[in-house]
DNA sequence: GTAGGGTTAG
């Protein structure tokens, strides 16, 4: 018996016993330790495995009994895989003072083994130290370091050292490469570390190794998490190889940064073009993400029909991605009956439904599930409460919002971060009470940030304060110089307010530091193609039939009441224009091309980029009931849902 | 002897 190898929480070994009894020690896989004891008769008969269980109680010993007098590199290694497995850093610690004793620390392959376990078992420093003492430093032992490190977001240090490793003449590999990649993300200080990722990418194609497959593609997600995308699109068109993995970060990169619709295109280019590679469970998350993102329902149930066929519908994440994909569909029953059919659910798939009844207004549902989940035994996650906190804020639950945060703490040991600060200045100050926001704000355990300021900021546009407003968004504009969704939202304020002058203001500084805000854009998706719409858009092929369409909709909408919010316009210009700026925008033009394109009784679906204005909401509102349609709109914060004249936010936005 | 892509929110 192997008591002291085999930890209990280890899971029985699926290993057939020929790769147990192999009879090369070199060659031997890593996993015989765990996998011992489910065969006992093997291991009788194993002389490897006899030798194992001596290893295991002579490491028990450890502390008492010496070793065997000149332990091979193989024992060794063993004793070192073991204390990996059993997760036991006095252990460790003990054993590397052994080696030490005995000179075997400065066997390069030792010392790499001794890296990596320490990094395993948490202790980066005591790795660093092995890394310090070894004095023949080969490239696996770099390797082993710089993988260390950036595991332990050391990242930083990592380039500082790869520097070094460069000076004394060791060459890289391609692991190296891949390690000091993922080094440049794993830290903070974006813009050089960028500059710094770039100049990797010249000495990797200075060396020759663009055909690296695993190099290209750490390099493309290297990009991609810098948001890139240009970049990252331009090394995976480059790349002579490509496989599953390169195929997926690229999906990835267009889905994570803004790029729907490309990421949709890939997928299908995939499928579809000559190339061996074939979707597989993660390339099919990042596509489900795609399809939510643009409100692509009809793409989304092929992808669904897809990941049926393919059987990859008992992988936890593809289902997970497929609940928030109807959710983010608007297809609440579809989520709920995916949701419903998982075998085993675990803390996102309880959040991607808290979320999905969050954004379509149902506070109530979504604490519901919250409750649910804590029943069946799930403890709730930082997210959940940042869903069931939004939820509440969208349905202007404000006291069960309250009740929620103070338990977070309390009840769950979850400390509150900027995200559910927000979500709390959010709710106060959507339900008017902005006494109660600052106070969260100026109570805060933590300095607040631009996400919390941003959200008081919000709530004062809301309710037209502009002595709250200029006071958060002094503290915005020094924590977020160049973000000119903050300065458009304080001239919003402004204009509200009547106070043009400093509305011309704010607008003269934005222009002043060539600062854009992102221009509004809406998606539609009609038989399974995507339409996109911009509100200025020169080049539109529909454009002049949807003006048309526009503006007779709205002549007739005025003579039954209709009028245009104009105050959302931010030029103090004559009514007359104000009101063409507003029948442009690119949501107006979405709902006039599915009226013109979808069938009777089909619900038209919209996303937009940005919130959506008042006019719009209104607009919508009243097609819904006059050309009696379903429409359902997903802004950048909620879904919108209008029939028959109403819609299901409540107009509480 | 070591390596690359993914889930929920904002």
């Amino acid at each position: 018996m192997l008591p002291f190898l085999v930890p209990q929480t280890i899971k029985p070994p699926s290993s057939p016993p020929h790769l147990l009894a192999s009879a090369s020690a070199r060659s031997s896989p890593k996993l015989p330790l765990c996998s011992l004891p489910s065969n006992p008769s093997a291991a009788d008969k194993n002389p490897q495995i006899q030798s194992l269980s001596q290893l295991g109680n002579l490491l028990q010993a450890l502390q008492v009994l010496p070793l065997e007098p000149n332990p091979s590199q193989r024992t060794y290694e063993l004793l070192i895989l073991s204390c990996t497995a059993r997760s036991s850093l006095s252990d460790a610690v003990r054993l590397h003072r052994h080696l030490s004793d005995d000179g075997s620390d400065q066997d390069p392959f030792l010392a790499t083994k001794l890296i990596n376990m320490y990094s395993q078992l948490g202790s980066v420093e005591d790795a660093r130290k092995v890394f310090d003492e070894t004095r023949q430093r080969t490239i696996y032992v770099w390797n082993a370091l710089f993988r260390a490190l950036t595991t332990a977001g050391e990242g930083l240090e990592v380039l500082h050292l790869y520097r070094q490793m460069n000076r004394t003449g060791t060459q890289s590999d391609r692991f190296t490469y891949t390690f000091v990649l993922k080094a440049c993300v794993a830290s903070e200080n974006l813009i050089e570390l960028l500059m710094k990722g770039k100049e990797i990418h010249a000495h990797i194609l200075r060396h020759g190794y663009e055909t690296q497959v695993h190099v290209m593609t750490t390099l493309v997600d290297m990009y991609a998490k810098f948001g890139r995308v240009a970049y990252a699109d331009f090394v995976f068109d480059e790349m002579p190889v490509r496989n599953v993995v390169s195929w997926s970060a690229m999906i990835a990169c267009y889905a994570k940064n803004g790029y729907p619709f490309e990421a949709l295109e890939l997928f299908w280019e995939m499928m579809l073009g000559e190339n061996e590679s074939f979707p597989n469970s993660v390339t099919m998350v990042s596509v489900l993400q795609a399809c939510g993102a643009l409100a692509a329902l009809e793409q989304g149930k092929l992808v669904h029909a897809y990941i049926l066929r393919k059987g990859l519908d008992s992988i936890l994440p593809v289902m997970n991605s497929l609940v928030a994909m109807y959710g983010r569909c608007g297809k609440l029953e579809q989520g709920q009956r995916v949701f419903d059919q998982m075998k085993e659910r675990d803390v996102v798939a309880w959040n991607s439904l808290i979320s999905m009844y969050g954004i379509h207004g149902f506070g109530s549902k979504a604490i519901r599930v919250f409750e649910d989940m804590i029943d069946s035994g799930v403890s709730p996650s930082p997210i959940s409460f940042v869903s069931v906190l939004g939820a509440c804020s969208h349905a202007g639950h404000v006291e069960e919002g309250k009740i929620l945060f103070s338990s977070m703490a309390k009840e769950h040991g979850i400390y509150p971060t900027a995200e559910h600060y927000a979500c709390m200045v959010d709710l106060l100050g959507r339900a008017n009470r902005l006494d109660e926001a600052a106070k969260i704000v100026q109570e805060m355990r933590i300095e607040p940030g631009p996400l919390v300021w941003g959200a008081l900021l919000g709530s004062c546009r809301i309710h037209c304060n502009v002595d709250l407003a200029e006071r958060a968004s002094r503290r915005l504009f020094e924590l977020e110089p160049t973000n000119a969704g903050n300065y458009v939202l304080l001239a919003d304020i402004y204009a509200r307010a009547n106070m043009w002058r400093e509305v011309n203001r704010v607008k003269k500084f934005l222009k002043a530091r060539a600062l854009q805000k992102v221009p509004g854009r809406s998606w539609i998706e009609v038989k399974r193609k995507i339409h996109s719409f911009m509100s200025v858009d020169e080049f539109n092929p529909h454009k002049e039939q949807l003006h048309a369409l526009l503006f007779k909709l709205s002549t007739e909408m005025k003579e039954k009441g209709y009028v245009p919010q104009t105050n959302v316009v931010l030029y103090d210009l004559a009514e007359e224009d104000k009101e063409r700026i507003v029948l442009g925008h690119s949501e107006k033009l979405a709902v006039a091309f599915g009226l013109i394109n979808c069938n009777s009784g089909e619900v038209i679906r919209i996303t937009k980029n940005l919130r959506l204005c008042e006019d719009c909401h209104l607009f919508t509102k009243l097609i819904s009931k006059y050309a009696e349609k379903e429409i359902l709109v997903r802004d950048v914060n909620r879904y919108h849902h209008f029939q028959n004249g109403e819609c299901s936010c409540g107009d509480y936005w």
